[in-house]
DNA sequence: TTGTACGCGTTATCAC
DNA sequence: GTGATAACGCGTACAA
């Protein structure tokens, strides 16, 4: 790509004017090996004084691996997706890993990009997309390339996933609703082929079987979605969503529709920023997207280490927040 | 860092199994390269039924070039810099380049990570990020590695930039407050050493020295400062905020503080989503983030490929969007 | 512990 | 147009 650039300074640089071998220094750079206190020294002032860096490109190369993780996301303006986004690069670079981000918002350009992300031997993949096909991810796996999701299902031989605890979740919403005596509760979500949608859903229905139900998907998912579907549900107690997207939009919605003194009650799924914003104040539950972050990681290092192991699911504990919009 | 996965496809597999040489399969994957249409065929089919990926690894390793683009930001947690992430990655896609994300969230851990960026060879670094400090990016610079600066400012020689036109923005709300008949108008920042609070003040002070104008700057920068700040200009006609955010949490400081028939109109800037919503109906000034990223990778470009450039400056056109809270 | 020699997968150079 | 061969920078057996 570049052309002119050069002048890298290399290994073999340092070991000459530290007065060592190249192996030296290469031993110098390398975790687990064995070099004397005094040569060790010797190189590493070489080494500062010159600005050496290990080539990580050569030294994938020899050892067959990388330590390039794929994130493949879509949807930056989904608040939660770019809230999980932060401690995944984070945990990633903590374990000495490279995030290549892959933006998977265009399903046509998916396909090759996915490819491509196989030129550059990835040592595992994270996928947080809702909508990409899952069938990319056998594709990995059939390369022996760790794969895990987030929120996301999977029956995937050995293919990891981990994602917040849908179904204590819901729960919780329930229990909150039984307290505040409401049986007639909506349910706004996004296509059910969607996962949280799906998952959040069916949550719901085991949850509260003494519950009058009445669910709406919509497309979309985002705010205008809820916005667009809560006047529909207006005869409702209380309206469940399955995000805070929706549920935002749905407050919204609800207020231009109705009369301010008997509206439905709002809860969400997330606890984005925007949830604890004074026009909303929404009721919601927590999601940890630090432990969902560090978790993640952890199972794709363990099956970087041992393709072999059993398909494994975590659920993260999620939390209630009561705010004013329930 | 992974061990076991081996047995990768390589180009002597393709060989062959296409019966020619090694490089004859280089040359069918070498953009510039003079095949025979006979041998491409073959060796195309060869690699499409082994599912051969050009190792980048090795071929960066031998071209002494990489395509990876170092881009480094901090606060996904901000709407706009995520919206901005997008094109971003997808520009950088078109031109072949594979984005390294580094995030800068901790200053702490900012300077050890960018330094190993170095160890990746980037071919470019994109610093989207409002705070890290100037000297970094220096780093690079000399060592040749073209640097790209969006919405930041800088005096590096070498180091481009692109930014929304903040002075045509500024210019474009000082003209509506004049049509308004707006006189007292007040200003929220973040910290005045932050780039945008600073510029859009000094373009706000030179575009309107008819008016009267009262700053607050607050630390943070975000819902919650604005939020903070906007009771202490309650007496203003209107409050030109220099983000969104910033204007959104001051919308809601108003609201709390003051009886709602005689607020301060409210502008923003940046126009991210929330800006357009229900209790908000932002009156702001519109980033083109398609273009902000398209110029940002083309500058980045056209610098990989003569690094001798004289350093340049893009300003981005803005818009202004008219909505209700001013 | 240290240095030498070789290989990783690819592209560039040079004969053919 | 095609095929051998030499790099690219580094890790690592192997011998010293």
């Amino acid at each position: 790509m570049s052309d002119s650039g050069k002048s890298w300074v290399k290994a073999e640089d340092v070991a000459r004017l530290a007065g060592v071998s190249r192996s030296a220094v290469s031993r110098t750079f390398t975790p687990g090996a064995s070099v004397s206190a005094k040569t060790r020294a010797k190189v590493m002032q070489a080494a500062e004084q010159l600005g050496y860096q290990v080539n990580i490109i050569a030294r994938s190369m020899n050892t067959g691996s990388s330590n390039f993780i794929g994130i493949v996301t879509a949807g930056f303006d989904n608040p939660f997706r770019s809230k999980l986004l932060s401690p995944l690069v984070h945990q990633l670079a903590l374990h000495g890993f490279m995030p290549l981000l892959m933006n998977a918002d265009d399903p046509e350009q998916l396909a090759p990009s996915l490819k491509q992300l196989l030129s550059y031997h990835v040592a595992g993949v994270i996928i947080t997309s809702g909508a990409p096909p899952l069938s990319l991810a056998e594709e990995y796996l059939a390369r022996k390339i760790p794969v895990t999701l987030i929120n996301r299902h999977a029956d995937l031989p050995g293919c990891d996933r981990v994602a917040s605890d849908n179904q204590q979740g819901m729960q919780m919403l329930v229990e909150y609703c039984r307290q505040r005596g409401w049986q007639q509760v909506g349910f706004i979500g996004e296509h059910p082929h969607h996962f949280s949608t799906r998952e959040r859903y069916a949550a719901l229905c085991s949850a509260g079987p003494d519950l009058t139900i009445q669910p709406c998907f919509i497309a979309g998912g985002g705010y205008h979605a809820g916005r667009a579907a809560s006047p529909q549900l207006m005869h409702c107690q209380v309206l469940l969503c399955a995000t805070d997207m929706l549920a935002l939009g749905a407050l919204d919605g609800l207020r231009s529709a109705g009369n301010a003194s008997a509206l439905p009650a709002v809860t969400g799924f997330d606890d984005i920023p925007q949830a604890s914003w004074d026009p909303y104040h929404l009721t919601t539950i927590q999601q940890d997207t630090d432990a969902l972050a560090q978790h993640a990681v952890d199972l794709l290092v363990t099956r970087i280490a041992d393709f072999a192991l059993p398909s494994r699911h975590r659920a993260v504990p999620v939390k209630l927040i009561v705010r004013d919009s329930a």
